[in-house]
DNA sequence: AACCTCACG
DNA sequence: GACGTACGTGAGGTTC
């Protein structure tokens, strides 16, 4: 439990009363909290069921509850940075008070406190007294008074002052160090959270309540103001007594009035608001030091009230910390606590250099630190900073904010921006601060998605490293289990413990701010937890890696992997807007004259994009014929069902393919393309996936640009706007059959190896050992046909599969799959062995040994495991393909330095990668890429075959290809 | 959000 | 003999 506890800024074992002073020039520092005893009360009482002592019946809810709160409040304050030196509760005393002699009616409208709650205010005080915590009050005067007088007074020493309370009353007093803390919604209350409020700067509160009035305390104020129109006021005069002496000025002619007519009313109404700082204290500041409960005392008061639960509690804490000494931070051992409870109230925000400079201290001492990076966008390429939170030990995180703002208010006229700048070190100060840290060699750093921070510090000029994957650990161990390996799923299932989420922070849909905006004690929750969380993870997590041995295929398969991303993310790739713009108008055109003709063949209009009305047209009124259904039963409109009508000789079918091709080509490349171009850059940006495919290969989005169209020569022309800069090249190189070759080593198929080795047409020869015909003169038809099949083959062929891609009858297709099992009867024994294998364990392996879990195979149905056969067929090969394109990647960058090139690594599809190179280097690159490619494999594994790699260069990507 | 379709390897 | 069907993705448009 203390593991919770530890500030940063001080070196356990430490106690409640232990907390260490900062020495300023004048003595002790003095760090006051302030707790609003009635808000806390009340609180208490309306949150909870009524609770009766059990032996006479006695309501004691309120008591337990207040009890619970401020234990509560007394743990996680230690866990603050900012920990209190100084602690009181403050009550009312009376219902009389000074206000009432200004004005009868003040609180005059207020019920009275419900019967039940009447008897346990005294107790209340007791349990204060009890928990060691000093009670004040003092007759005539409101715990307000009270609060803003000792407030004023440790301000003026220059002390710091937090009040426990979420009274809008008493946030007249924040300021510079003096700020609010709402326990019950773990939210600070700093000025930035006052103007979101009252719309003004904290000492400008009064005024606009004198103008709002209040209709609990029956405070009068102007009629018909509100806190809108009574912010607006202020802050375009200044403050109350200019407005009221200008009032004659105001244009709306009901507002001036109120104004003149309720001058008076609205003064005594700042009067009734205004709090007072020259209240007497009835106990020196001196007084209200912190120190321990005495536990006979307490323990004594929480047994006569009967509270079980919190005497354990409060027992268990002080136990472990009186008692066996807590062990260095350095020596415990990295195993977090499985189920320590998350807390994200003991995190603190980082607003100055000191606090800043102890946290990157505390991260050096420790050795490691998990990090997380806040951003106002999804793209890593284009995103600013917003903050950057750390974790050095379970429970102890900060976040730094460096870009908050407060969101504009659409207010006319109204400037808040200039008066209420967001508080926070400067970024450039944060960033050269965090530079040494986060590039340490000696400092392990910890991230969830890595990539995208390592992308977005890149840019603000930091390397971060070395640095660790949680979601890659994950991946590595479960890869094909679960859908997403993201934090918060990971967290709700090892920590039992369900994050934040970025929408109770930010909010949703059109409303959903930007993260810069959110306000900084509702930031700091949930960026510090990601980083703590992170953290928490990475120790349940990476042990396993060695357990399970999947280490190696984590440190050579992952953990490079996101630097090298980084670079190809941030380089982007240029296109050509125009020569995209000028196919969009093409095409649109042409889309026009189709969609005619399909309404003129059809007879009526109707939408082309709707598979739905499409199938009404075709099938119900012209009476085609299609056997073909969807998934869901619906009629199949598909391209291939189109084609076999258009063979038929049908016209509209035709129309409505040419059609689609273009819609799809418009829809989804040209217009997207030219929107996704990075206006800073002029180039696009890609994001790569690392955990997406199960297999290990690389996913694409936003935009994907690993399915640019290239079968089609329409299609080939939004590939031929992929450019090189002016006097550049890009160059294409791709492997040549990779998967049928890892087929030939992994299946040890003698008749494959040695085509390859010969350098054979891999198809044709299958064709010829298959249909028994010579290679030379082979019709066209026939080396389709084969070629075909070795494609099934590698995704677990099926007759009817197979029928379906060659247009042929299943019983053809079978009697072709037979003959070729015949023929390579390796195949079929890896074939065996595959489903053999995930039936047994739910998962395959590649060479590599990447583990691809595949859960299907335990599935209920025949079909989902049927499904999980294919795929365990596919998953070696696919995947071992995946695991040698990483290697090279991998390898790429220092080859390309070494041999003196500046070519840049831009994209990956699979089996190809693309540079970008100065003209003058392309041969070079060439030779390098064609290199570190065709031995990616080695020296892990020795191929039976050869990796053969075709590389070309161009100036644009269709003609490298 | 589900469905269909289609671009790529 | 029955079971849906090739493996792995991301994205746009329609429909509900």
């Amino acid at each position: 439990m203390s593991d919770t506890l530890d500030s940063p800024t001080q070196a356990p074992p430490q106690t409640l009363a232990e907390t260490p002073r900062e020495p300023t020039q004048d003595g002790p520092k003095v760090r006051l909290y302030l707790v609003d005893g009635s808000g806390f009360i009340f609180r208490a009482f309306h949150a909870l069921p009524p609770l009766t002592r059990k032996t006479d019946g006695l309501p004691v809810g309120a008591v337990s509850g207040f009890c619970n709160m401020l234990w509560k409040l007394l743990v996680d304050m230690k866990a603050q940075a900012d920990a209190p030196t100084h602690l009181a509760v403050v009550f009312d005393h009376s219902e009389k008070t000074f206000r009432n002699k200004l004005y009868d009616q003040y609180k005059a409208h207020r019920p009275p406190p419900p019967e039940d709650l009447v008897p346990q205010f005294p107790l209340v005080r007791e349990a204060t007294k009890a928990f060691g915590v000093p009670c004040l009050e003092l007759p005539g005067y409101e715990a307000d008074d009270l609060i803003a007088a000792y407030a004023c007074k440790v301000r003026d020493m220059g002390g710091e002052v937090v009040i426990v309370s979420s009274d809008k009353d008493l946030m007249q007093l924040v300021g510079d160090r003096v700020s609010m803390l709402d326990t019950m919604k773990n939210v600070r209350i700093g000025p930035d959270q006052v103007i979101e409020k009252f719309g003004v700067l904290p000492d400008k509160v009064v005024d606009v309540q004198a103008l709002c009035g209040d209709s609990v305390d029956n405070v009068p104020g102007a009629p018909g103001i509100g806190i809108k129109t009574a912010s607006a006021l202020i802050n375009e005069y200044g403050d109350l007594d200019t407005l009221l002496s200008r009032a004659s000025e105001i244009k709306q002619e009901k507002r001036r009035q109120t104004l003149i007519d309720f001058a008076d009313q609205i003064r005594l109404s700042r009067e009734l608001v205004k709090l007072d700082c020259d209240t007497p204290l009835p106990s020196p500041i001196d007084d209200l030091s912190v120190k321990d409960p005495e536990s006979t005392e307490l323990a004594e008061f929480l047994e006569r009230m009967e509270f079980r639960t919190i005497a354990r509690r409060v027992e268990a804490h002080l136990k472990g910390e009186h008692g066996i000494e807590t062990p260095k931070p350095e020596a415990r051992p990295l195993a977090a606590p499985k189920h320590a409870a998350i807390d994200v109230n003991a995190y603190a925000c980082v607003r100055d250099i000191e606090t800043l400079d102890r946290w990157i201290a505390r991260a050096h001492e420790v050795g490691i630190v998990a990090f997380d990076t806040e951003t106002d966008a999804l793209s890593a390429s284009s995103a600013n900073l917003c903050g950057v939170s750390l974790a050095v030990q379970p429970g102890e995180a900060c976040y730094i904010p460096v870009g908050h703002e407060h969101e504009h208010e659409a207010t006319g006229g109204l400037d808040f921006e200039a008066k209420s700048a967001v508080e926070q070190i400067p970024c450039e100060e944060v960033i050269a601060r965090l530079k040494p840290l986060l590039e340490d060699p000696a400092v392990l750093k910890v991230a969830q998605n890595g990539k995208y921070d390592l992308a977005v510090l890149k840019r603000y000029g930091i390397e971060v490293g070395p640095i660790e994957d949680t979601m890659l650990i994950s991946f590595v161990l479960e890869g094909g289990l679960r859908k997403s390996h993201g934090m918060d799923e990971l967290s709700k299932q090892w920590l039992e413990h369900e994050p934040i989420s970025f929408k109770t922070v930010a909010g949703t849909g059109k409303a959903q701010k930007s993260f810069k905006h959110v306000e900084l004690s509702q930031a700091t929750c949930y960026a510090a937890e990601d980083a703590d969380v992170t953290l928490r993870l990475y120790e349940h997590l990476r042990p396993r890696l060695a357990h399970e041995h999947l280490l190696t295929v984590y440190e050579t398969l992952e953990r490079p992997m996101p630097r090298v991303l980084v670079d190809m993310e941030l380089a982007g790739v240029k296109v050509d807007p125009d020569r995209l713009r000028q196919l969009s108008n093409d095409f649109s055109v042409r889309m026009g004259e189709l969609e005619i003709e399909a309404h003129r063949l059809a007879g009526r209009p109707f939408n082309l994009g709707s598979p739905k009305q499409i199938g009404e047209v075709l099938f119900k009124e012209m009476g085609l014929a299609s056997g073909k259904t969807t998934a869901t039963g619906a009629m199949s409109t598909d391209a291939s069902m189109l084609e076999d009508l258009a063979a038929q000789g049908h016209e509209l079918p035709r129309v409505l393919l040419d059609w689609r091709q273009l819609s799809k080509l418009k829809g989804t490349y040209t217009d997207n393309l030219v929107a996704a171009i990075d206006p800073k850059t002029g180039r696009v940006h890609t994001s790569y996936s690392l955990a997406a495919a199960t297999t290990g290969r690389l996913a694409s989005s936003d935009p994907n640009l690993q399915n640019i169209p290239v079968r089609t020569e329409e299609g080939r022309k939004i590939r031929r706007a992929f450019i090189a800069e002016p006097g550049h090249v890009l160059i294409s190189a791709d492997y040549s059959q990779i998967e049928l070759r890892l087929l030939a080593h992994i299946g040890d198929i003698p008749q494959l190896k040695k085509a390859f080795a010969d350098g054979l047409d891999i198809h044709a020869m299958t064709a010829s050992e298959m249909f028994g015909v010579p290679i030379e003169g082979m019709p066209a038809e026939t080396r389709r046909r084969a070629k075909a099949i070795n494609f099934g083959i590698v995704y677990g062929i099926s007759a009817f599969g197979l029928s379906n891609q060659l247009g042929i009858s299943r019983e053809e297709a079978g009697a072709y799959i037979k003959t070729y099992f015949e023929r390579f009867p390796g195949i079929r024994t890896y074939m065996d062995r595959m489903i053999q294998q995930v039936r047994s364990q739910a998962f395959v392996t590649t060479i590599f040994g990447r583990k691809v879990h595949v859960p299907a195979a335990r599935g209920k149905s025949q079909a989902e495991r049927s499904f999980a056969d294919r795929a365990a067929i596919n998953a070696p090969i696919q995947g071992a393909a995946a695991d040698i394109i990483r290697r090279a990647m991998i390898r790429m960058p220092d080859a390309l330095r070494e041999a003196g090139l500046t070519a840049r690594m831009l994209l990956q599809v699979h089996d190809e990668l693309v540079f970008e190179a100065p003209e003058a280097e392309a041969d070079k690159v060439i030779a390098v890429a064609k290199r570190i490619m065709e031995k990616a494999a080695e020296p892990a594994i020795a191929l039976s075959v050869p990796l053969e790699v075709e590389a070309r260069a161009a100036t644009n990507w269709d003609d490298a290809h």
